[in-house]
DNA sequence: GATGAATGAGATTTCATTCAT
DNA sequence: AATGAATGAAATCTCATTCAT
């Protein structure tokens, strides 16, 4: 009797609540400045709720963490038919890697600078999807190799440091969401960017360094 | 030997130790959980010091981000030499790019991912020094535009667009310098990756998105 | 017994007691150089939870402020009675006070000496309460002249620069309680040094200045 | 060679000089809150001169306390002519003392609020003085009562107390300064408020309480 | 006569976290 | 399922004070 005044709700619906909030507080403050108190308010919880349920708060950046990292997954991979040429599968997923995070701000901004900025532990949970989206687009620049004709000048190595530029450039396009506006044209700018040179290097052209230093 | 603290030094000595320490302690902590006590004692001085010369910590913060910018740009201005043709000019601000950030991790982290995630207020110091960087690369592209041939094919604002996409992905490759070794390692993927495609583009060959959703 | 600190208590009954502690602590060091840690231990609580519901320094020395000034002004206000005549509404009201003053020495001296000495706010505080106070004495006074019949001798201005000389008076006179012991003594110091004066005024007999420089 | 920028001064004023900053920056800030940084400042001098010459903040303020002290007294007792009738001295002197505080309105803060309000080691400074000027009001009553014929009416303990009396509406009219425009002004309020009174009494009309609870 | 360099100690304030209900 | 009451530990920052010159 007395006390609780906040409705009743499913653990996993309150669960939810409690990360969105955490989401946008740290992607406000930065993680080690935001405060539990902020949280809590904004889920309009109680304190002790937030522990009963995430544990700590290294526990529940893990797990804003861990959910953002696997919706982004999810909506790349859901855009992506594997059916389709390796050019057309980079563009649709590069269209729906910046449809995300330009709808999610405050879920990119977590994924990928918050993550990177605070520790080790949280570092490594953010390169783990990094890793396996470096990987995906690693297999796709491969069978683009493998369709064109030139492909034995590009040793395996190099197709992923390729790829690890690709997706360096987009993330940093993603930084940027504000200054280019829509999706669609961060993703042209990108590919304007990226696949020609790729496309270029597939037919033998490479850049070489002048030989003078 | 060792141990005992070297006394009396002249301010601009001490001010430079200061600075030296912070951003190490940033670099490995972050801004918000790096603490002025761990500051001052990496800086062999009482935290009093600390405060005498550098006022609070957001103003350390703030001369760290300054003095890193000053020298990152410095250092990228001298590997410059304007009599050279753009090709070779970019592949020099390159590798000195690339050489600095190798050799000084923790200023380039403090530069792009501290200055970055606390607030507007440091972001915009660091974005000041991005803006004239991206500026300096856009009139690179431009002059190498204008000794090709189709130069007119490529209007201002896409120059501008490309050069935003190349600082984002060198940004990017130096983030991960840990990965990849040497900074003309990175630099050689980086020039493969960003001029043979602007290079395409310069020839009037450009990408365009698929037809149909 | 004794020693173990009383724990979980309505958060009412913490704050009147942390308001105590400070009043008492803040007497003794004056407010400035009164410690936070030293009102909570007094309190029997730790520092955070005073924070928690007093929320700074400046908010619990103006807490202090107006409870003790609420407090005085209800002695006075509950000892006078309207019907009676205005000497007799006089006698009783300064009686009161020094009652109050004289079994409340804490409280007098947060409210007049230290409200007054530690920045405007604060003072504007206990200011507030004095203006209510010397208006009150006004129209005592007021008052008394109607009922006398040289009344018109004594124009508005100078009743309230008699009421502020009055309530002066008796605030030195609080001020050495340690010196003149008893509350009733102290009053009756008071009404022979004023009351005697207003009485012969009100006669119609001024004092007026000598003639020469 | 190197170092002093500052023009060299005999001891004594530089002393003078302090001791004038001291005064202003305790009536601004209070005792405690007033820093030795701003004192020196103020000054014009470094910090360990002030300590060279003046010991310790607590010395510096005792220092301030005694010369503010000796300065109103010399102010009322270089008004007062013996020769002359007890109310006029009186009216002499009470109008010196206000014309002193008015004039000197810092000077006045640190004697009869600051000096009171830190600790007994300062407030017994102040209290010398007091007592002083109290046994002086005593004697100039005394006299007073004996030119009149009803002297024995009074006995001396209650000359004191008038005394004090006398004594606290002064200091509390003079703590109002900014309220009572001119010094003049001030001493006949007081006069008024008080001589009448006091003359009423030595003409045998006390006062006394009213019978009835 | 005068100062730049330096610090030990302690101030206010906030935070992640737990207990009792 | 949920919360009001409470705290240990640590953060930033300031102050009176001294040393070496």
């Amino acid at each position: 009797m007395g006390g609780g005044r906040t409705k009743r709700m499913p653990r996993a619906e309150r669960e939810r609540q409690m990360l969105d909030a955490a989401v946008e507080v740290i992607a406000r403050h930065g993680y080690t400045a935001a405060s539990m108190d902020e949280i809590a308010e904004l889920a309009g919880v109680s304190k002790p709720l937030v522990y009963l349920y995430l544990n700590s708060k290294d526990d529940l950046f893990t797990a804003c963490i861990r959910r953002e990292a696997a919706a982004l997954t999810e909506a790349v991979r859901a855009a992506v038919r594997p059916s389709l040429p390796a050019d057309r599968q980079l563009w649709d997923g590069v269209q729906a890697f910046f449809t995300y995070t330009t709808e999610h701000p405050d879920g990119w901004t977590v994924l990928h600078l918050q993550a990177r900025t605070h520790g080790p532990r949280f570092a490594a949970e953010a390169d783990a999807m990094r890793a396996e989206t470096v990987a995906f687009v690693t297999r796709l620049i491969a069978s683009a190799a493998a369709e064109a004709h030139g492909s034995r000048d590009l040793p395996d190595h190099e197709i992923a440091g390729l790829a690890a530029a690709l997706v360096g450039a987009a993330e940093s396009l993603a930084d940027r969401t504000n200054t280019t506006p829509t999706a669609t044209q961060a993703a042209t700018t990108l590919m304007n960017f990226a696949w020609s040179g790729l496309g270029n290097l597939m037919s033998g052209n490479r850049w070489t360094p002048p030989g003078g230093g």
